[in-house]
DNA sequence: CCATGTCCATACGCTACCGTACGGTTGACC
DNA sequence: GGTCAACCGTACGGTAGCGTATGGACATGG
């Protein structure tokens, strides 16, 4: 009847801020946005009480700051790491997006992040990955050749993209090309953003082979 | 002192189930989402209580409905209506995102449904206004003489872009271009959505890797 | 074996909101 | 000028969540 069978059981381990953090995260992406970040049914889903959380944390404020700046290291620059053991650029970009966008869904988490900007902390926090990830695709265009002005907004045309497709995967999945399909839309797209051309000196007449 | 005064200076007029409708609208562009939609908060906005809103409306959620119905036929019809005067279908497709897209904000109320998709009601509305808009700019980039499968995928892409850049503005405004670069960059987008290549069936050349 | 700091449960008050009950006002029409 | 229905205010009960108070339980070092 001791504490060792007890953990052992019914995992009654002590909660860490972490654990709560984490589970605060889950919870947004699950649903809800971040009106699921609510102590008491969260400490339900933890199988603890407001007790326990009112420890770890000072309040619901506390606790949805500490579980964004998790947010913020963890995920944007472990995607960015994994793309960049590929030396050529072109390739690189090509697999970020076959990484990120996918026929369907996207990453709930994100999108209620997404969905909850008039949160202040939200808001900086998306601030914050939004500039540092165009930031990179800029830096990805360059590599490829083109100019500043001409790479920095090839990189918003991709970040566009990226999150018009998200948010298109979120909220009208049928619209979106099948898994056959998908290929060939994301090729077009690709082909869209890294067409060099002669613009901006007149007509958009002429096709430009490579 | 008597009630005649009274009307005049405090426009007690009565309330119709439109208004409310409107003001829940409103409630929602301005902040916090659906959740705005508050029958309390509605009613002081309104000099009312919540008495005249049950009278008019069953619950919160038959607000929300109606609300969300005229939503749906007022926004996105006047703004393909007022664009289809224009007959040359490439000059209607720039005209159309000159006038959606600017530097900076975008229709708050439409980001605010977008960030409340986990309703059943607006994700409904929304997937009818996402369908009939992608459809219309497929039918236009069929008009301008794409094959149907290539004029659906940039269709696709041009809503993106322009999902994605709303999106922006609301969560990331100084990433966005300036006024003065601003016309540069929708050049260059429509630009890249406009261009044939030598890309549109068989396979994707020899871009891709290998 | 007991003392102390760590961690947690229980119980409480507070606020914001939804929905209902019911009585009062207003205005059109007879 | 009375009547009836449309319209609205007030008062109430119910729920969900935040934050606080307080008394344990549990481990660890003395």
């Amino acid at each position: 009847m001791d504490m060792v069978q007890r953990r052992q059981q019914t995992k009654k381990a002590r909660l860490s801020a972490r654990d709560w953090a984490d589970a605060a995260l889950a919870a947004i992406g699950e649903g809800g946005g971040l009106a699921a970040v609510a102590v008491e049914p969260l400490a339900a889903r933890l199988g603890a009480t407001k007790g326990s959380f009112y420890w770890h944390f000072g309040s619901r404020e506390a606790l949805i700051e500490a579980a964004l700046a998790r947010w913020v290291e963890t995920d944007t620059e472990e995607i960015i790491a994994a793309v960049e053991v590929e030396p050529d650029p072109e390739k690189r970009l090509r697999r970020l997006f076959t990484q990120v966008t996918r026929p369907a869904g996207g990453d709930p988490l994100e999108l209620s992040l997404l969905a909850s900007t008039d949160h202040p902390q939200v808001a900086a926090a998306l601030r914050q990955v939004t500039e540092r990830r165009i930031g990179y695709l800029a830096g990805l265009f360059t590599e490829l050749g083109f100019p500043g002005d001409e790479a920095r907004r090839r990189g918003l045309m991709a970040y566009s993209f990226y999150l018009g497709h998200t948010q298109l995967g979120h909220a009208a999945p049928s619209t979106l090309p099948s898994r056959k399909e998908f290929p060939a839309y994301l090729e077009a797209a690709m082909d869209a953003l890294l067409r060099r051309g002669p613009r901006s000196s007149g007509h958009p007449s002429r096709t430009i082979d490579s």
